[in-house]
DNA sequence: CGCTGGATTGAGTCCGGTCAAGCCTTGTGG
DNA sequence: CCACAAGGCTTGACCGGACTCAATCCAGCG
């Protein structure tokens, strides 16, 4: 049911699933299936549907960094040049729409979009700064609460699901799976968070996830 | 003197600088002087006119992380929100082009600016991944070496000028100035670069360089 | 020429990585 | 429905690269 309130916040700041909805053609992705590799050329972009999508860059050697998660009304594809500077995957069953930039140039003037599409890239950008924060400057035991502060916000229930693998977040917090496993433990023995499984948490004390993530 | 052909690449892709000139207005700032702090309101863009800029973040017990160094030509404050979401800082002597967002917004329309900003938001983007990849999965050597190869190949001269102190690239790298330093003299010792002083050098072989920055 | 603050160098420590073993969950097939 | 296999997660022991602390060097500047 849709309030009168929910009406007069859209109609003021438009989110891009709403500017987008039945714009470009709806894709479905298995777990671990890639929606694009880095050097694909990059003619469109993809607004998560439902499902969760990491982007990532590997190294020659294999190590790899995550880039970001993007989860459900999240946009991928904001990038300059026509070709794509890391590969997107499925990280569980996916649906995106993909939007073609062709199609979009034909919505040039249209203000809301124009302005929407800004907003995404600043705050992905400014996503993309704090994790540098996070990665550059951060001890293992701050950067594993600060991701699960930030998932837990997200989301916001009691119970958070984990959809990505503990490589997924070595990777995305520039450590490794067993140093992720070990801080995940310290955080339980201290009460702070509880692992139902190894795949969902709930968090116990919400200042003490806060003071940890400093 | 200006050719008929950069006429008309000035044409095809004017600068931001190029949009901008005869905008805002001039401002100079002495070495170290703030342009902003984080948290302050962020109604002006700067465009660097001569001198180099570092953006930081500061941990509450002092822990740095430099997001980005910025030379002439080059637009700050590109931020979702209406506070700065960190501080800018002249690295030594500054001149910026302030340009007040409002004024901007004059422009409404000015196919040319909008391409341009657009173009920048994205190149900003790209910049802070590539940065995060350093910082998440490269080792010291590589960091250093990767910082030195960037500053030379977007200065282009031999002889590398290094406007910035120890810390800020160890703040920028996510290392500490010791390591920095022992990593440099790594590379002198390895004869892949030159320090002719402590804030300058030459790349003396460059593949070798760009093998070190893997 | 001496002062001062940044840069270098050295010694020792520690956090997070590496390697290895074992556990637990999930899914599959008898 | 249970046994088993497989892959992901956890735990432990040890190692090493980067940090810390400290002494010294050196360049720029008054």
């Amino acid at each position: 049911m849709t309030s009168l309130a929910d009406i007069r916040l859209a109609a003021a700041q438009p989110t891009l699933a709403q500017l987008l909805e039945g714009q470009g053609v709806r894709l479905s992705f298995a777990k671990d299936e890639a929606i694009f590799f880095e050097g694909d050329g990059a003619d469109s972009f993809y607004l998560v549907v439902s499902g969760a999508v990491r982007t990532t860059r590997i190294l020659g050697d294999g190590r790899r960094q995550v880039l970001g998660f993007y989860f459900a009304g999240e946009l991928i594809g904001l990038e300059p040049g026509k070709a794509h500077r890391f590969t997107a995957e499925a990280v569980d069953a996916v649906e995106v729409l993909a939007i073609r930039r062709s199609a979009l140039k034909a919505f040039a003037g249209d203000a809301a979009l124009d302005r929407a599409l800004w907003e995404a890239a600043q705050q992905e950008l400014a996503r993309a700064q704090e994790h540098l924060v996070l990665v550059g400057r951060m001890t293992a035991s701050e950067r594993v609460a600060h991701f699960l502060k930030d998932l837990a916000e997200r989301t916001g229930g009691p119970q958070v699901q984990l959809p990505m693998s503990r490589q997924d977040m070595a990777d995305y917090l520039g450590l490794t799976i067993e140093t992720v496993s070990r801080m995940l433990g310290q955080l339980q023995s201290a009460e702070i968070i509880r692992l139902t499984s190894c795949r969902r948490f709930s968090v116990q004390r919400w200042d003490a996830l806060r003071h940890a993530a400093a």
